[in-house]
DNA sequence: CAGCCGCACTCACATATGTTTATGCCCGTG
DNA sequence: CACGGGCATAAACATATGTGAGTGCGGCTG
């Protein structure tokens, strides 16, 4: 099992050291593995799950569908994000999580959550600063959905992925793969489809990505992250002294 | 002190039961009490706070400024909340925070939550639950700002406050206070100052709410509901089962 | 091998929201 | 009591983004 819990221990230990008792007890956490497949909801709004979903492998997201029936993405997550941490003490999902490629999936049992944080404050810590982080990337994302371009909110995110995918070793040279279609990029940014079209077209024009098919390569980093206003704190992705 | 921490331990006990003891541990953690006034800065964005801010009384903003100097409201604060919890263990400030109005704040230190995440366990869970419906919060926010029209996301961001104002003692009926100008309700939704002028004569002109100087005044919930797609599952006020 | 389906891509046109500028009210201040 | 400044409101106009409908490519599937 060790193994299949690595990406979150490797993502945790970028935030603070661990100490080998820890990392058992992460690898201990997972109950049992789940494979879910593209377009299959991981999740659903209303659910009360027993277990948090860590991503093992592929891409999710968090999403709510209003009544028109749009759809607006909430959260992309990749290997090694803990999708519904949450969960744990929000009880009832108040959002649907979908497997946007097929998905590898590790449980955690809430009542093995539960111990953790009765017995080893330290792992606790970090796992709140885990969900602490999504909920910068939240606030980022609402001054980019909010006070951005379309454009410039599509270089953001690209930015955005292309560091956490590099995080955790998902990223070959600038090229990432990123199997998200045009109209799931849409429900991300609050954008139809055409005109995710029209912005994408406009960065490739500029010379500022290549995007085929799910291959994203990044042709100027500085000026795409001038264009995105992106920068890169929020995701707290240097070391910081967390040795609290 | 007691009367000071108050709100919060009003509002941690909406989600579960405190202890005595916990109770007496949260009155404690206040090591001093501070005032700001309207339109100054209670934290800027690369601020490393030591405590944290606990708003007694008053209205602050989370905000961020983007390169044409457009700022993008993410949070609204009011009484008991607990602003910048975050920044126990994110360190450093990915954004500022603004008082609306005057406030008063009462600051934890940092020492004192690693402490209580030491020590007390439940307590803890609770705090983790206080930043986690943040997160919940940021995601409608996203969801309304991406997908809901000008109209609806004023009338979905007028029903939550409406409620969290209510659960805290500040509803007077129909009526809150909202001392709140329209270029900041602006820079929460993401629109112009003039478009946020138009939705709102939209919202009166349609018998939703009456909205003279401060005095907000819901005159048909129902509707004013539906017209913001609103449900309040995502502010987690109903009571759950949080005996872990 | 034919057919179909999902998806990227286009174009013409519609509209929600932004911008600029101006007015007038209210309220605090000198 | 006059003044000035902040704020809500208004109208005319500009534009970013949405809508609807359609084309064509590429890859499954029967």
């Amino acid at each position: 099992m060790a193994l299949m819990t690595n990406p979150l221990i490797l993502k945790l230990e970028t935030y603070d050291r661990l100490s080998d008792d820890e990392k058992k007890v992460l690898e201990n956490a997972v109950a049992r593995i789940r494979v879910v497949e593209a377009d299959d909801d991981v999740l659903r709004e209303g659910d009360r799950p027993a277990e948090s979903s860590l991503l093992l492998e592929g891409f999710a997201a968090r999403y709510k569908i209003v009544s028109n029936g749009r759809r607006q993405i909430s959260a992309l997550h990749v290997a090694g994000d803990f999708i519904d941490l949450h969960s744990f003490l929000l009880k009832t999902m108040d959002h649907g999580v979908v497997a946007l490629t097929n998905c590898r999936i590790a449980l955690v049992p809430h009542a093995t959550l539960e111990k953790i944080s009765d017995e080893y404050p330290h792992l606790t810590r970090l796992l709140w600063l885990n969900t602490l982080i999504d909920g910068a990337i939240h606030r980022e994302w609402l001054t980019a959905m909010g006070r951005l371009s379309a454009t410039a909110h599509m270089a953001h995110l690209i930015c955005e992925l292309y560091l956490r995918l590099k995080v955790i070793g998902r990223a070959d040279g600038d090229t990432i793969q990123l199997p998200v279609t045009q109209a799931e990029l849409g429900d991300t940014l609050g954008l139809s489809t055409v005109h995710v079209n029209r912005v994408l077209q406009e960065l490739r024009k500029e010379g500022l990505i290549r995007f085929q098919g799910d291959a994203l390569t990044i042709l100027d980093w500085d000026r795409l992250k001038k264009v995105g206003e992106f920068t890169s704190t929020y995701l707290s992705l240097q070391n910081e002294d967390r040795s609290s």
